[in-house]
DNA sequence: CCATCTCAGCTTTTACCCAA
DNA sequence: TTGGGTAAAAGCTGAGATGG
């Protein structure tokens, strides 16, 4: 569905984003041309193996964005939020998708055709920056992701994934610091390759160690030290 | 031997439909 | 609209297998 009341000159994480150095003219006119959806949880939004035709760029909700094994176990790449761009990689790199985007949540997304995007690259050095920028915070992740699997048991990737969680996602309350993401069990194994069962026996040991307190899928850290030690980090 | 995975089976929660 | 019934999904646990 189409939802003409997403303006990108008053979007809310455009200062987050990357093309917060374009002016109020400029962004207008890309305002003129994108295209916005409302997307329900669990929605595709595009497919490993498309050809991208453009840039999304998410206003609100989130996304996670996986690959999809023979076996059909899936692992999540990487999750996109408010501010953020999804499959700019494939389109400069000019391949297909590599990866699935799902919606999480609802989510409202736009969507910028190549020749705007590129016309904005060509013509904008700062927001050109800005892209570089988010495709070396996504490589520094990935490889992140790679050590994490590598050289950490599943104890410390979990513990690890809360407190990158925690940085994104947190929101500090009375009893200690709310996560604010609604994954599945399955969704939480996906992200540190691992079983949901795994998952499951892990979330009930740190529940009972008093690191976290839990409610369904809604997580609350109430130990970060603790958290930290288990993810062999320092604080 | 230990950490982890896989499988099976169970309980709980959620979603959905339908009648009142 | 709400309450009950039902099915599906999610969550949990134990046992055994596997691989380093």
């Amino acid at each position: 569905m189409k939802n003409p009341s997403v303006q990108c000159q008053t979007c809310a994480p455009r200062n987050r984003g990357v093309f917060c150095d374009l002016s109020a003219e400029y962004l207008s006119q890309i305002n003129a041309s994108k295209v916005t959806n409302k997307y329900s949880p669990r929605q595709v939004i595009f497919y490993d193996g498309n050809n991208p035709y453009g840039l999304y760029c998410v206003c609100s909700g989130k996304v996670k964005i996986f690959k999809m094994d023979s076996e059909g176990h899936q692992q999540i790449v990487r999750l996109a939020g408010p501010g953020d761009i999804m499959g700019y990689r494939c389109l400069l790199s000019n391949e297909p998708y590599m990866a699935t985007a799902e919606t999480i949540e609802e989510s409202e997304i736009c969507f910028i055709d190549k020749t705007t995007f590129t016309h904005i690259l060509e013509t904008h050095p700062k927001t050109a920056f800005h892209v570089m920028s988010a495709l070396a915070h996504d490589l520094g992740n990935a490889e992140g992701q790679i050590l994490n699997i590598v050289r950490k048991n599943v104890r410390e990737r979990l513990a690890a994934l809360l407190l990158t969680f925690k940085a994104k996602y947190g929101e500090n309350g009375k009893q200690g610091v709310k996560l604010n993401i609604s994954l599945t069990r399955e969704e939480l194994a996906e992200l540190i390759g691992t079983s949901q069962e795994s998952v499951i026996r892990l979330i009930s040991e740190f529940k009972q160690d008093g690191i976290i307190s839990v409610k369904g899928r809604q997580i609350t850290l109430l130990d970060i030290p603790k958290l930290f030690e288990t993810a062999s980090l320092v604080d």
